[in-house]
DNA sequence: CGAGAGGACTTGTACAAACAAGTTAACCGC
DNA sequence: GCGGTTAACTTGTTTGTACAAGTCCTCTCG
């Protein structure tokens, strides 16, 4: 997708060939003279797209040396952490879902205030049982503001991820905040995830935003720390990257 | 410290008047040809300053409307996720330690396998519990490599932080992975920390970096999850920052 | 054989000019 | 007064040129 200016074009172009292992880790890229003659354009916008590169931290180096194709491009970190599905497609396992409820009802206090609303306002309740290889692993207790949440009725919820189905609405989430903690299972949950009651699990609670800034869904994800972690990377000056991943198995609890 | 080149330092101006309130949240910068006019330099330095500054989140905007200081600086992810003590004092509350223990002794396989060492092989294990506001709130299980570790015994480890301490002694971390997950309180721990045995704790470990890419620290942080959390924002295409968060008081396990 | 000088090559910085494209506000006509 | 057009302003894109500074290889000299 070409993205009309040319430096967008020529980083696209770049991106592809580091993606398709044309341009290997560790491989130094070709000069910018080199990038000059074969594009056809200046060396000003060959430097544009090589800066993108950089910012996204595709690639490394400094004055007088190639840059060079960075060790782990480290994926699509909003989508990655967005979608449970692409995550667990991602880590090369399968993945499921059952959904237990789909339900209007009036907003509780503390979904209520992380969308702005009134308790006892409608809103859309979700509560979906997440599986990694036919096991379950996370139990997804989400909350939408109504507009929003009649979409989901319209699609089953089954099929696969809802923020793809919403996204074919129309409906863009570009932002959102995540909280971590851990906490004790409750029976229902001990029940549904298959661990013993006050086990530790993993929670991750997130408001998530759409382009104009409103929240327009609450979510209390909780995981079984055995089958599902959270991974951070971070490098002094560059930014950081985070993604899920899943432990070896075999890890004692 | 203007960096030598011209854009530098033009960016460290404006970075300058943002953080001095002299260019306000939400306020536009002054217009390129302004600043073209009153540092004297070209447009093109002009706008390799900015980009700087769009790079690290401090500004944003888009063609033809001039470009807006940003909500929220968002720090200094990378100090503040490798700090404790930084984090406990940026929170506005007051940090604290004891050193339970600090020895040479044989890596346990676990820690070896994350330096990349051999089982046994001879590294400094410090065990500390980390106060915030006199309270317990994490205990943090760190094992360094050989000749990093010994300069721990050069001063205090209940001064302040090891990494600060680190640092003055020219070992430079640059670079850190962590993994957070959930796990039950072992009796000992559950002891220190004050709370039930099998109660659940935030766990984070860590491998960290010098420069040249050598493990040189794994650490295992077990924290009170009523007391401290992880928090991520992130935002499509630009990229994540996380920073811990003190969730609020009064809360229910 | 090793160390150092030199030069070719590469990226970083800076300036200048021109046009494209989006935003904003004033202006004019109805 | 209201709506649409226009014009000024602003940022985005692209090309060109020149020099500075760092890297790497080669060649020479001791």
């Amino acid at each position: 997708m070409p993205s009309g200016s040319l430096h967008a074009k020529l980083a696209d172009a770049l991106r592809e060939r580091i993606a398709s292992g044309a341009l290997a880790v560790g491989e130094p890229l070709p000069s910018e003279a080199r990038l000059v003659e074969e594009f056809g354009t200046s060396r000003g916008t060959v430097r544009q797209a090589l800066s993108t590169l950089r910012n996204e931290g595709l690639i490394e180096g400094g004055q007088g040396r190639r840059p060079v194709v960075r060790r782990r491009p480290m994926g699509q970190p909003f989508e990655t952490f967005l979608s449970f599905s692409a995550w667990v497609e991602l880590s090369g396992h399968r993945p499921g879902q059952h959904t237990i409820e789909l339900a209007r009802r009036g907003a509780d206090p503390v979904a209520a205030g992380a969308l702005g609303l009134e308790p006892g306002e409608p809103v859309i309740d979700v509560l979906r049982l997440r599986l990694l290889d036919d096991e379950p692993v996370m139990l997804e207790r989400s909350t939408f503001v109504l507009d929003i949440g009649l979409l989901l009725f319209d699609f089953d919820p089954d099929a696969g991820s809802i923020y793809a189905g919403l996204l074919a609405r129309g409906v863009e989430i570009v932002a959102a905040t995540h909280t971590i903690d851990a906490i004790a299972a409750p029976t229902d949950d001990a029940r549904l995830l298959g661990v013993a009651k006050g086990a530790p699990l993993l929670r991750e609670r997130r408001t998530a935003r759409t382009t104009d800034g409103r929240p327009v869904e609450y979510g209390d994800d909780r995981y079984r720390p055995d089958r599902a972690t959270f991974t951070i990377a971070n490098e002094r000056a560059h930014h950081l990257a985070l993604v899920r991943t899943v432990p070896e198995t075999g890890e004692a609890l």
